[in-house]
DNA sequence: CCCTTATAATTATCATATAATAGCGATTGA
DNA sequence: TCAATCGCTATTATATGATAATTATAAGGG
């Protein structure tokens, strides 16, 4: 009873992951509709070729991140936009995968620019020795590349560096934003590499002022980098 | 095979929802340490008198938010703090029950003062009619209660305030706030209704700004709303 | 010493059976 | 006729046991 079409072509993940990405992307693209029951597990196993086991967790999977709800009885229900979370990095890269990038991309940017100056700021208020030598070997590397242009050398850096400031908050709330800006700038290589367009400068007045410890000088300056990345568009690999 | 005992200590809901409740109490705590591997599957089985499914189900669960990683041949891991997903409700719920919230609660004030001036400000940008007409009922009651106060009544008033504020930016990144803002109003209780300081006035600011479509108003308002609560001390339920 | 192969431990998946839940209709009594 | 109660049934929830896939570790060979 073993279908090896989706195991060849879903990625080498596990078989109840490729299902719920399957589900995942019906409900995001809103081809089955919010608040809507969908197929009882039976037809859903013989669907997509899968055992119940596999099927249910990969509802648990979804259920788990807001996009189903299952009752004995009443079946298994999409819930609402609102219920979704679209700050769990697993789910965005489903949303990604849909292709509507442009706007995805837009919004990110208005959220990164609500918590990464604030991020800054607590980092530079709270990172530990450890996290500013983190922070400084990753300023170095990141001054190299701009100055030796690669696109994906200078977005895993980039990536790195701010992934860095969210870790250095040593506050809970910030630290989901790091994984979540990990998974968007894979998916936009080039988000902010156009001509050499790489902020350096930018990114070493909020390095500075991280080191020196200036929570507002750093606020100041991850809002500029911000602005200045505004009108750049995505160009989605 | 069945264990009454868990059924009835633990609240109404699912079985694996229980178990993954009490590993999540366990990794959250640092009961187990990040990193380390939990004992296997039969292990865990028989500590908590569950079947193979239902232990699954939690530990699958648990991978969902970021707390663990399993693998054939090399068991379950914890995976390391900057994985969790605190801004994941079920997760934050946990974290708030381990009882340990002023400390919380200081934390999300923080994210807090990062996010809901932005919202507020998209809020006053986007929100369709029908959203404001929502809002506008939910501030007729808001300060309906704020002259005839009782605690309870308040902070759902309060929380359903904020919520519409997320919904209403139209930026699927600000929506999951909504559901992280309610479980932590929910939790503290009282949190800011001491003597009767229920910053209608600050409200009412936020609330015309949205309706009058002043996005820098708003912003400027949810500020003020949020250095005015900042001193406050939260009550646990 | 390194590379390959075999082994074993653990999770992953499958299959089937039984229990719990809750919508819905039938039945009954006023 | 209406309303409350009871029983039926579809669906998910949980349990159990078996088999497959994965990979760290050890064994063996060049």
């Amino acid at each position: 009873m073993h279908n090896p079409f989706i195991q060849i072509s879903g990625s080498k993940r596990s078989l109840h992951v490729q299902v719920a990405r399957e589900i995942a992307r019906k409900i995001l693209s809103g081809e089955v509709a919010q608040n809507e029951i969908i197929p009882s597990e039976m037809v859903l196993c013989e669907q997509f070729s899968v055992s119940r086991t596999a099927l249910r967790e990969a509802i648990k999977l979804l259920t788990s991140k807001g996009l189903l709800e299952s009752k004995p009885k009443v079946g298994t229900r999409v819930k609402s936009r609102d219920n979704w979370n679209f700050l769990d990095a697993q789910l965005l890269d489903w949303v990604i995968d849909l292709g509507d990038n442009a706007f995805v991309y837009q919004e990110f940017l208005a959220l990164r620019k609500a918590i990464e100056p604030e991020a800054a700021a607590l980092a530079a208020q709270n990172a530990t020795a450890q996290q500013r030598i983190l922070l400084s070997a990753t300023f170095q590397q990141m001054d190299y590349v701009s100055k030796n242009f690669d696109a994906k050398q200078w977005m895993e850096v980039d990536m790195e560096f701010h992934r860095l400031v969210f870790l250095s908050t040593g506050n809970s709330f910030y630290l989901p934003f790091a994984n979540v800006l990990c998974t968007m700038f894979k998916s936009f290589i080039s988000h902010s590499s156009e001509k050499g367009g790489t902020c350096i400068g930018e990114h070493r007045a909020i390095y500075s002022a991280i080191m020196a410890g200036d929570a507002e000088k750093a606020r100041e300056a991850n809002k500029r980098l911000l602005d200045t990345t505004n009108h750049r568009l995505p160009t989605s690999n």
